[in-house]
DNA sequence: CTCTCCGTTCACCAGGGTCGAAAGAGATAA
DNA sequence: TTATCTCTTTCGACCCTGGTGAACGGAGAG
């Protein structure tokens, strides 16, 4: 905190306009300049940089994020042996239980969304890849939590804090604790609304030698999960699910 | 050509090591300066720049590109209204065929794969999301050419060139005509081992108001789509994909 | 027509990016 | 234990280069 390391300036102007470009959707210079309040001139340099290595397209005079962006994306996405084996499993889940299912791991102590499916194959989901949420306040975050060192919890829990997203947030480490530790007994986590007011998600982490690699989730509007056979029916799904993406890091 | 307009050299340098970084899936400092002829400081500073920023993921003084990326990836591929109404045509007609399916959309000249699907789900794919190919030596390339406006194709021949991948690769401007000539006629393109030897594959376009907005494919080892009966099966499952994608941008 | 806003270009100057050297930090071997 | 190697990280200084504002040409709007 003291002393930031040394970084270099235009490059962090290039991210940010990289991410103005994410959040408006393509954009012109003097647009971007507006909206972070930069010199048109210096914004036009970065876009044309940027265009001239083939990181944007650009099209009557607006710039936006080329498709080099998704081939990163996905080659970040194909690195994590959990998406290779997990994808198809989580697949499945989500047209076998008719809810939304993600696959979750834990990058800088955020749950990030490694992949969502819908049991329509529709793209119209509540967490998409690369998505990331506070851990403490989700499902999955809570699962793989539950199984991380004590140390990395504490970590975790110092830098990002326990913040409020609902009502229903855990805010407490003690009843986080307690919760971890009822989950370590059960083996499934639950979010009662906790992140997004309406939203009920059930998780699972992907175990092997003991370290969370990840986790698994189903999730809907929480009025549709009250039924508890429903629920025990999602339970026993999410727990095979599980099962088979381990079995497949047994035989490696 | 004559002069390139300005870039700004701490950008591509970034730029670069983001590259050797997917390339090399992670990697220290001295590696990346190694493989760049980069002084190992200035490796330094980018990485430090890109980690403090979020964009990179440290484990044991190695770097990785973290999940951000694949945030960036995805939301440029939701970007795409073809995405979000392909992508369960897609799955499906893998499933129904039992074969790889592609969604490719054209960018900067080239075919870019929007979404790859696989008849069991796995991610050992052909083409992955973000993969670009020559157009003139793909069915999803010849597909979107066909129904481009002639300067467009002319551009995008002048830019490219017709190289050669396979020795069954177009590589004269009118035997290309010819094919697209046949394309419009017929409304299927194949590729016969013109970019990978031993792959086969039959694509259509997406047509929108007469604009190619890409085209969908099916693809396999050459010899298992030799039979005839096959091949209409595969074909008559690829029109109706491509019509229920259409059919979706009527009732917008 | 004028006015405005845009993308794009240019030349100047200072701030900053690059580099080499050297200091920590581990690991391995003797 | 010490020596040696390699890697990350730090530091200072030089010179380059990235930022800037003004200005040009064009496209729309009124």
């Amino acid at each position: 905190m003291a002393s930031e390391p040394k970084t270099i300036g235009a490059v962090e102007r290039t991210l940010a306009i990289v991410q103005a470009l994410e959040r408006l959707g393509g954009a012109g210079a003097s647009e971007v300049a507006r909206e972070l309040s930069l010199s048109k001139s210096t914004v036009y340099t970065h876009l044309n940089t940027l265009h001239a290595n083939g990181y944007l397209v650009k099209s009557d005079g607006s710039y936006s994020l080329s498709c080099r962006f998704l081939r990163l994306g996905s080659t970040v996405q194909q690195s994590f042996d959990l998406y290779g084996r997990g994808k198809p499993v989580v697949d499945e889940l989500a047209t076998e239980t008719g809810e939304r299912t993600n696959l979750v791991v834990e990058e800088a102590g955020r749950g990030t969304c490694l992949h969502a499916a819908d049991a329509t194959g529709s793209t119209d989901i509540y967490m998409s890849p690369g998505e990331r949420w506070p851990m403490h306040a989700t499902a999955t975050g809570k699962a793989i939590l539950a199984h991380l060192p004590v140390e990395r919890v504490d970590d975790i829990v110092d830098e990002h804090g326990l913040p409020s997203l609902t009502e229903h947030t855990i805010t407490t480490r003690e009843a986080l604790d307690d919760e971890l530790e009822t989950i370590r007994q059960t083996g499934v986590s639950f979010d009662e609304q906790e992140a997004v007011e309406g939203l009920r998600c059930l998780s699972s982490p992907v175990l092997v030698d003991g370290n969370p690699l990840g986790s698994v989730s189903v999730s809907g509007p929480a009025r549709q999960f009250t039924d508890s056979d429903r629920e025990r029916e999602l339970v026993d799904a999410l727990r095979e699910a599980v099962n088979v993406v381990q079995l497949k890091f047994v035989f490696s």
